[in-house]
Parts: structure tokens; C-alpha cells; sequence
RNA sequence: UGGUCAGUAGCUCAGUCGGCAGAGCAGGUGGCUGUUAACCACCUUGUCGGGGGUUCAAGUCCCUCCUGACCAGCCA
């Protein structure tokens, strides 16, 4: 008998008929002359209840052996329930045990804390929260790529070793096959990279946006989706070591048109959680945060505010009073500033743009102004930065002197540099994180509990 | 990495002014029986994060180390 997942069984417009289940014991109650049992087979947040009879052939041997966490097949027929709190229930036929759980399980039937959950990631996926959050994570992931293909972009494959630092994006982490207790040496005494593997240092990849240029200015419009390796010693609860991170890039866009990218990709993002992921965002919004669906609906319904730098730093420098950090023009943004600018100020997402140049990377755009870059971020309320992005410097000198003027050395974007020599093009992008967006569909607090094995200082276990 | 707070039973936590180690849940036994984190009664469970110090006496005060969370920085 071919298994049907429960999901399908509790949103059948009538009962599915006979049937068999397969999941995990969450809790069992015995009455007087049957037990109930309840079960998940993770394909959605409701349990199915089984009634198992005490004249079941398996009742005594199995059934009332049943704890939480045992896995189970259960054959049967579904039915109206009796009781209330749920509109179907299987009357069973046949229960098996596939694993009895002893009773050290370390899920109990209640609440147990994120913190306590992350020390044991291998039963955690079992939890109600974290099953919750690895369904959207694996609807949203699909939601990516049906955006991107509707809005004609290439899915591109890059690189995840690299020898290559996309300056200022951070810290990498080191891919070596040199034996670290005894590396070959120069004469000079330093590490001898070119007997590496590669031939030079390599680490892992801190951002595909380059290599992403590389095929925007072939393909047109093209975004890549892969992990993302930081190797800051960062302790916050919207940074990982490892993370998913969404970078489209497109030819021939601008700074307007990579804003209106991006907003309608988070817009379209936040429909479709709410379109189709209404089960585990109902859990959410119960359980983890109120305002979770209120948010999305906001996203998907209203348009973000937008304001250019200049503009959000007068709206701080009046509010200076209640910083810690008073704003001026040039300064960069804290914290506790582009909170203000969408918790407090507009309530909504907030597109800043124009930077101020010192402050972002050598390759934004130089805006006729002499002062600030193309460059743009997306604040969201509860998380701060969500995406950041801009035009891409495409003026050949320009670029070069920027490099220059920052103490980078140009032999290291020779290949860079060449884009913009061989018919070279406007072009924008932005980078969103995955982990973060999660962060604004679920409402979960760490960026720990999205990802279903974080990687961040001092934690890499499972 | 800096700052703040925390670490007590398997889990979630209380523990006052330094004076016999506690509750709920989980587990065990019995009862009840269409239950819903079932319920009722009784019972079991401790390296008070590790080390050192002060004291007649330390979960409690001091030093130190470890671990975690939050805030800040780095950014997505």
C-alpha cells in the first residue's frame, strides 16, 4: 500500500478512505478501551490522531509501548473525528513500529528553548518550529527561482573556491592542501602559495557578484543563489559563517531599475509565503510572532518608501537626541539608525540610496555629484539590512582610479577591469540573504533557527 | 572582538539577609476514560558550569576559566 502523507489527509474536502501514515509518535493518551495517537510525518505543522483499539492484535506489544519519538507505519481508514480539535482521524487497522524511543528522547511534549534546540540539530527538524521553518525555506527557495525565470534571469552557477576577495565583503576562509605543520616556504620565509593546490591562495567565496558580472555582461540578466562563506567573528543573531545568499545582476540596469528588482522580488516573496504557506505562517504567527503575517501582508500589498541618503540623514540628524551614535552627513549608518528609519519612521520597508562613497566598495558607481555612489540598501523592520546593492562602476578609468585610490592592487582585477575594455555596459545588482529574509517571513529571532545547520564561531557541529 | 546578563534535576525555572536543595513538566506505580501539552493520587531524580579563595557555614560573597544569550562592530 502506497503511503499518503498527511498533509493530504487533513486537507481532503472528504475523507481519504483507507490509507496507510508514516511518521513520528508525538504523544500517545490512552483511554479507556483504546489509546489515541498522535503523529507527524513532517509533511505539515498538524499531527494526525490515530485511535488504536485495545483489540488490535499489536495493542499490547506495540501500541502501549509507543513514546514520543518512536516511528511508526499505520494502516487504517480515515473518518470524521468524534472529538473536537480536528476533522479527520484514522481508526487503525494495523500499527508497526519501525523504532520504540527510549525514554532519555530529548523532545518532550513541550516548549523547549531555540538555545537548548541547537545542541541537538539532528532532532531538532522534529520540532514544530524548526519543521515549520525548513517547509518555507524549501517553498521560498522554489519561489526564487520561479521569480527569477518569470523576470527572464539566468540561474548561473558560480564558483564556490575562489582566489579572488570581492574587497570589503569580508573576511575568507582558507583552502589549503599544504600540510599547516610544516608548508613548504619561500626563501623569504613566507607560506609558498604556489605550491598550493591552485597555485595561489584560494579561500571560500565571500560573494559570486563578480564572476556574476562576468555572465550579466553576456547573458543580459542572471542571478545566483549558493552559499556564502564569512569568516568575521561576528555573534549576533543575523550573522552566519556560512549562509544562502540571492545575487541577481543585470546589463544595461541602473540604480531605478535594480530598486524596483529588488523590491519586487521581496514583494513577490512575501505573496507567495503567504499564498502558499499559510498552515506554517498561521503557526508562526501564534506562536513565534504576532505581527509575522500582518508584516508579510504589508510587503506584499503596499510599496517601500524610498529616500536617498542626504534625505535619511537630515530625517536622523533631527532625531539626534536619541542616538548613541549622532549622524552627520558622511557617516555611516548604524544599527540603531536604519532601525529608527523603518521600525520607527516609516513602519515599512525603506530603499536608502545614494551613499555617500568612503563609506561603500570600489566597484558603486561615482554619481555626477562627485560625493556618493549608486549604491542602495533594503531596511525591513526587525532585521535592519536586508539587501544591499548598486551600479556597477563601469567607466574603465574611473574604476582604475578608484582602485587606485583605495591601495588595491589592479593586477588582481586585470580580468575585472577587462569587462569594462571589451564593450563594457551599465549594470546593477544586490545581494539579499537568504537567512534573513527567512528571518521577516517566520518571525524567529536567530538567524540560527532558519538555517537547518548553522554555522557560526566556535559551532560546527552535525 | 568589546560590553551586559545568565549557567541549579532529563527539560523549563524558583531559591529572600550566607544557615537542611525546591516546583512544574518528563519518568515509575495506581486510578479515571473521546482525549487534545488529557486528568487525579503517590513515588524516583542533583558534580548548584569547572577550578581556586573568604567564612564556623557558600547555590548565594570574591578571583579565574568555560559555555550560552543579548547589545555593538563586521555585513547579507
Amino acid at each position: 500500500m502506497r503511503t499518503t502523507p498527511i498533509v493530504v489527509i487533513l486537507t481532503g474536502s472528504a475523507p481519504a478512505g483507507r490509507v496507510r501514515v508514516q511518521g513520528w509518535v508525538r504523544t500517545r493518551r490512552d483511554a479507556k478501551d483504546f489509546s489515541f495517537i498522535e503523529i507527524n510525518d513532517g509533511s505539515c505543522v498538524a499531527n494526525l490522531q490515530i485511535i488504536a483499539s485495545a483489540s488490535l492484535a499489536s495493542y499490547a506489544e506495540t501500541v502501549s509501548a509507543l513514546t514520543t519519538g518512536s516511528s511508526v507505519s499505520v494502516e487504517g481508514d480515515v473518518r470524521p473525528s468524534e472529538g473536537k480539535g480536528q476533522k479527520y482521524e484514522l481508526l487503525a487497522t494495523d500499527v508497526m513500529a519501525h523504532g520504540i524511543a527510549p525514554v532519555d528522547y530529548p523532545l518532550q511534549k513541550k516548549r523547549h528553548t531555540f538555545e537548548y534546540l541547537r545542541e541537538i540539530a539532528h532532532l531538532r527538524p522534529r520540532t514544530n518550529s524548526i519543521g515549520a521553518v525548513m517547509r518555507l525555506r524549501s517553498g521560498l527557495s522554489f519561489a526564487i527561482h520561479s521569480f527569477f525565470k518569470e523576470q527572464g534571469f539566468f540561474y548561473i552557477h558560480t564558483p564556490i573556491v575562489t582566489t579572488s576577495d570581492c574587497e570589503g565583503a569580508g573576511e575568507m576562509f582558507r583552502v589549503t592542501t599544504l600540510d599547516i605543520n610544516n608548508p613548504p616556504r619561500t626563501e623569504a620565509g613566507v607560506v609558498d602559495f604556489n605550491k598550493d593546490f591552485f597555485g595561489k591562495e584560494a579561500g571560500l567565496t565571500v560573494s559570486g557578484q563578480l564572476e556574476g558580472e562576468i555572465c550579466a555582461l553576456a547573458l543580459g540578466k542572471i542571478y545566483t543563489f549558493g552559499p556564502t562563506f564569512r569568516a568575521e567573528n561576528s555573534n549576533t543573531p543575523r550573522h552566519l559563517a556560512e549562509f544562502w545568499m540571492i545575487e541577481p545582476e543585470a546589463a544595461f540596469y541602473r540604480l531605478p531599475e535594480d530598486m524596483d528588482l529588488a523590491e519586487a522580488f521581496v514583494r513577490y516573496l512575501a505573496t507567495y509565503a503567504l499564498d502558499n504557506h499559510g498552515d506554517d505562517l498561521a503557526f508562526f504567527n501564534e506562536r513565534i510572532d504576532q505581527g509575522v503575517i500582518s508584516r508579510l501582508e504589508g510587503i506584499s500589498t503596499s510599496p517601500f518608501e524610498r529616500v536617498s541618503y542626504t534625505d535619511a540623514a537630515d530625517i536622523l540628524m533631527r532625531n539626534n537626541d536619541r542616538f548613541a551614535f549622532k549622524v552627520s552627513w558622511g557617516s555611516d549608518l548604524q544599527s540603531e539608525h536604519e532601525r529608527y528609519l523603518t521600525e520607527t519612521f516609516f513602519k515599512k520597508p525603506v530603499i536608502v540610496y545614494n551613499y555617500p562613497k568612503e563609506i561603500k566598495a570600489f566597484y558603486m558607481r561615482n554619481n555626477d555629484d562627485g560625493k556618493t555612489v549608486a549604491a542602495m540598501d533594503v531596511l525591513v523592520p526587525g532585521i535592519g539590512e536586508l539587501i544591499g546593492g548598486s551600479e556597477r562602476e563601469e567607466r574603465y578609468d574611473m574604476l582604475l582610479n578608484r582602485i587606485r585610490d583605495i591601495g588595491l592592487d589592479e593586477k588582481n582585477y586585470w580580468w575585472y577591469l577587462d569587462l569594462r575594455r571589451y564593450g563594457g555596459t551599465p549594470h546593477a545588482g544586490f545581494g539579499l540573504g537568504f537567512e534573513r529574509l527567512l528571518l521577516l517571513a517566520t518571525g524567529m529571532q536567530n538567524i540560527r533557527d532558519v538555517i537547518p545547520f548553522p554555522r557560526y564561531p566556535g559551532n560546527a557541529a552535525f
